[in-house]
RNA sequence: GCCCGGGUGGCGCAACUGGUGGACGCGGAGGGCUUAAACCCCUCUGGCCCCUCGGGGCUGUGUGGGUUCGACUCCCACCCCGGGCACCA
């Protein structure tokens, strides 16, 4: 093939053409690329001001745009093959996003507070710090060599001081704030201090024991009052205890079956005093703005089930010991409540339970005891044990107890029994039902129980018996009110909601009742007995109450401690009390501080934030990382996340990561974002615009016979079967990880092909929201694209480019246009695996059409630019070589020529009754009249149509033609 | 039970607002290159059947119906898989 023998034309094993892709060849380059890239700051986005403001002025015409991945845990483990998919897509995007023009922010930090660290720490004395710094360089080393355009002055860690110390601050701006439920916003409590003492605001209901006036109360009371209306608030409550874990949990984090989500200990429900979050206040604003996300609706709907709303009604009814408060949404029904229902943990119920059972009390409501003090007891304590063992083996069966005593429904003045049953829930409405057990399933369940009368006041269907004894259930349609008429209110004949509105008007006016609405979502438990965590930055004065640490003393730094666990206890010891590690720091614990009245000493609060505190705004630190004045500039915040339009939320434009934070993060990031943007800080309404789940990649893993998996890569297949050591195993698909023993690592598969091949294959699998199997033995179908595409343009033999400086055949134009069209398309839909396939297809035209080489570059270079986003570090090294010095990071992405998306002629499918029989061909654009004459004009339709009466002819310029006979 | 997704070749997946189903890739078959093999290149590849070897016919997108000249696409009912919630009054 070379004849002046000048230079050996294989590799040294005489085998591999010299120049050809290969993985040593991709590992040079990509590392190359690297360096470059970072030694030239390519990825740099500028802000609009700061100190990152430089080359602004090139980009001040573009819009900009705010890639965000969910941020890594920076465990030991290092990265797995399905951690990289959502930040190879996002960098496809965003790479693409910078070659039509946009100013394009996209980089990645670490979420570095955490239990692993800590509980690493607590077994070898590591300090949790070390750890994670040297997680964080083995992660970030596995994440540059993916090449991902990300800016990396931006990447900051929770735990960096510099980073946490505004997580502080940011406490601080959401303790120093109470809830205007007139303004519907957050404002700042020196606002409520000033409305209080000029008598202008009453202290909201229940934040004021004594009840009395604000001018008589002293100085200590009225802290107390202020204390209890801040968005950051200390209260005696139940809380999750999990004494196992040594600490406290939200209800986010403990499981439907009352356990540990990490660690899967058991929780009690016990008070003691936590730092509470008001996220309830923002209930309905977090339900509304929904709303104006670009989420897929499954994300809004678990966030909307968590929040909960419902809207009904409390009801009043009287009682012997005061009134019991009921929440129903079905206050139409209140003439068919033939019972209450409280429970077991309702504070009324002491003081409702009677002191004896009344002669010829049924004996399916005393279980059996003496007196219903000691019924009650029995069962109570029967049910906080229900939630200890497995509660879904005791199936729905419904249990409960009489509390021996009546209360009298506000209608019709009749007494009904109030009974105790675990089936209604303290955490949820009131803890108190009236029970219309013909209008309600589980109702229906406990009266049938029970025995207890199930009275129809909404008409059910007509086939229906009259007799409700005769029911198999209860009817929850919707009907007209019957039976349900007292001297001042009928709902007779009224459809449900007519009767829901007349009936809570009547209890309203009787002061019985009124509409309400009510929440699933409770107050977010915002206090950890962990020492890995950010300080509050809080003291507790002389009468132990809290004092926020003065903005000019942040950070409150982590104090040195020798041992880094909480106190655990035995997993069922429901009654020691949290010992956070930080109470180990004697030294610190004691502080002096001047707050304006003179030096004195303080006494530091023990616990520390949550593992979310940092991911609620890490997103806002990105945009300005070293701002030492504020946590983000103003400026900056409005040019990266402000509001586009009117009614636009603003935030992130597009937030990738994986569906697993559907409540938790999502939820809490939100709250903040919309405290933050009620005090001013910030333009944008919600941090997240648009949000996308990636898919998960599963990999194969291997069981033996006893059910126990085996390492994935010891596994040989053959004869259609697996075999582990000699002994067949069964495969199945799952999460990749240590416990399915079947770990794929990136840095296997770069080895193996090179982080393009790797990056190509992710993307081809399927569009980035599915999840996908893994397969390495079908990586190498992406690779050999790349192997092509680099033949096209270089020599495998010597190197030299062999493109050629020739105008393009009007074929190779329409294929390159087509494919132009179709690889934007997947790249703005993040379905990158078209992009791949049109290029491929592109690649294969000039691989047949110019198999000697000669391929020209008016195709190859909007080809390899094309490539860019997927494989960039391939297509920046071809650009090279190709003859531009620059990198192609900024260069247009190349456009499609909407003339050449059309051919001369097309081929149509001739049908007749709707099954294709043959194709004709014709010039583009005939009219409907033409095609028909020219389908009838092709020898092999005449032949067809032969003998057969035409009925009806569709034609459809361009696409088809149809003939109906018969 | 309720709420979301999703069922297309042996496998991963394509198919614009109803208009040529299976793009692209893996795997498989055949051929080329090679002493040989690997690499690489080319051709074929949903199923069944017929064939005069040019090709032709039937069938096919989870199941059963429906709308339509025409349905992977729209409507109704159902089955299966994945995810979420689950006594929330």
């Amino acid at each position: 093939m070379r004849d002046d023998g000048s230079e050996p034309k294989t590799d040294r094993d005489g085998l591999i053409p010299r120049h050809r892709y290969t993985a040593d060849l991709a590992a040079r380059i990509e590392l190359a690329w690297q360096d470059r890239w970072e030694r030239d700051g390519t990825f740099h986005a500028p802000n609009p001001t700061g100190p990152l403001a430089d080359g602004f002025d090139e980009v001040a015409d573009q819009p900009k745009l705010y890639v965000l991945d969910m941020f890594p845990y920076p465990s030991g483990a290092g990265l797995h093959v399905g951690h990289p998919l959502g930040y190879i897509g996002t960098d496809v995007f965003a790479r693409y996003k910078r070659m039509t023009g946009h100013n394009v922010m996209h980089t990645l930090g670490y979420d570095a507070f955490g239990l692993p660290a800590e509980q690493y720490a607590v077994q070898t004395g590591t300090h949790p710090r070390v750890t994670t710094e040297a997680n964080i360089a083995i992660i970030g080393a596995q994440l540059r060599r993916l090449g991902l355009a990300h800016d990396d002055r931006r990447g900051v860690a929770t735990t960096d001081v510099a980073f946490y110390r505004w997580t502080q601050w940011i406490f601080l701006q959401i303790h120093g704030s109470w809830y205007d439920a007139v303004a519907d916003r957050a404002r700042p409590i020196a606002e409520l201090e000033a409305a209080l003492a000029a008598g202008e605001r009453e202290p909201d209901p229940g934040t004021n024991p004594s009840g009395a006036a604000w001018t008589d109360l002293d100085p200590i009371e009225r802290r107390r009052v202020v204390d209890a209306h801040r968005l950051a608030y200390l209260q005696e409550a139940p809380v999750n205890w999990c004494p196992g874990l040594g600490t406290v949990l939200s209800n986010e984090e403990v499981t439907a079956d009352g356990r540990s989500e990490r660690g899967n200990f058991p929780v009690f429900r016990r008070p003691l005093k936590q730092w509470m979050m008001r996220i309830t206040a923002y209930a309905d604003r977090l339900l509304a703005d929904l709303d104006h996300l670009e989420w897929t609706e499954s994300l809004k709907n678990m966030q909307r089930h968590w929040i909960g709303r419902s809207e009904g009604a409390e009801v009043r009814f009287s009682t012997e010991s005061g009134p019991i408060t009921v929440f129903t949404t079905r206050p139409d029904t209140l003439f068919g409540a033939t019972y209450l229902v409280l429970a077991p943990e309702h504070p009324l119920v002491d003081e409702l339970v009677g002191a004896a059972w009344a002669a010829g009390v049924d004996s399916r409501w005393t279980a059996g005891a003496a007196a219903p003090a000691e019924a009650v007891a029995a069962y109570r304590a029967q049910a906080a044990r229900k939630s200890e063992v497995d509660s879904q083996s005791e199936g729905r069966a419904k249990t409960g107890v009489f509390l021996g005593a009546y209360a009298t429904n506000p209608v019709n003045g009749e007494p009904i029994p109030v009974f105790v049953a675990d089936y209604v829930l303290m955490g949820y409405g009131t803890g108190a039902i009236m029970a219309v057990p013909a209008h309600d399933q589980r109702d229906f369940d406990f009266a049938r129980a029970f025995g207890l009368p199930v009275t129809a006041v909404v008409a059910p269907p007509t086939d229906w018996p009259a007799d409700t004894s005769a029911w198999k259930g209860a009817w929850t349609g919707e009907g007209v009110g019957l039976d349900s008429a007292n001297d001042e209110v009928s709902l007779d004949g009224l459809a449900v909601p007519a009767a829901k509105t007349a009936i809570t008007a009547w209890l309203a006016e009787r002061g019985a009742g009124q509409g309400t609405v009510t929440y699933k979502l409770r107050d977010w438990l915002f206090s950890r007995q962990r020492y890995w965590g950010e300080p509050f930055p809080i003291v507790f004065d002389e009468h132990d109450l809290p004092v926020a640490v003065p903005e000019h003393e942040l950070p409150v730094l982590l104090p040195e401690v020798d041992d880094y666990s909480p106190r655990t206890f035995a997993i069922d010891d429901n009654t020691s009390d949290p010992e956070p590690p930080l109470g180990r720091a004697e030294d610190w614990v004691e502080v002096t501080l001047d707050l304006g009245d003179g030096p004195k000493v303080y006494r530091r609060e023990l616990n520390t934030m949550p593992n979310w505190a940092g991911s609620c705004w890490y997103e806002l630190r990105y945009l300005d990382p070293t701002n030492e004045n504020a946590f983000v500039d103003p400026a900056i915040e409005r040019y990266w996340m402000g509001p586009q339009h009117d009614g636009d939320t603003g935030g992130v434009d597009l937030y990738v990561g994986g569906v697993e934070h559907a409540v938790l993060h999502l939820l809490y990031a939100r709250f903040w974002h919309k405290v933050l943007f009620d005090l001013g800080h910030l333009s944008s309404r919600e941090p997240f615009r648009r949000l996308v789940n990636q898919g998960y990649i599963q990999a194969p893993a291997y069981a033996d016979d006893r059910g126990f998996y085996v390492e994935a890569s010891e596994v040989v297949a053959r004869d259609g079967g697996w075999f582990h050591d000699g002994q067949t195993v069964t495969r199945e698909f799952g999460k990749i990880g240590k416990s399915l023993k079947n770990m794929i690592t990136p840095d296997d598969l770069i080895a193996e092909f090179g982080a393009d091949t790797l990056r190509l294959y992710e993307m081809f699998t399927g569009p980035l929201d599915q999840s996908r199997p893994w397969e390495t033995k079908a990586v190498v179908g992406v690779f050999r694209l790349l192997q092509r595409i680099w033949r096209n343009v270089l020599d495998e033999d010597t190197g030299a480019v062999r493109v050629a400086d020739v105008p393009a055949d009007p074929d190779t134009l329409r294929t390159l246009h087509r494919a132009i069209a179709a690889v934007r398309d997947g790249m703005e839909t993040l379905r990158f695996n078209t992009s791949i396939a049109r290029i491929t297809e592109l690649n294969n035209h000039l691989t047949l059409r110019f198999p000697d080489g000669g391929a020209p570059r008016d195709a190859v270079e909007p080809m390899v630019l094309m490539l860019a986003p997927l494989a960039p570090h391939t297509a920046e090294e071809l650009w090279q070589r190709l003859g531009h010095p620059e990198s192609l990071t900024r260069e247009p992405f190349p456009e499609a020529d909407p003339a050449l998306l059309i051919d001369d002629t097309v081929e149509i499918p001739v049908q007749i009754n709707g099954k294709v029989k043959t194709r004709i061909t014709v010039p583009v654009g005939l009219t409907v009249t033409d095609l028909e004459a020219a389908a009838r004009a092709d020898v092999k339709v005449i032949g067809l149509l032969d003998g057969q009466t035409v009925r009806k002819v569709i034609a459809v310029p361009d696409k088809l033609i149809s003939f109906v006979v018969g």
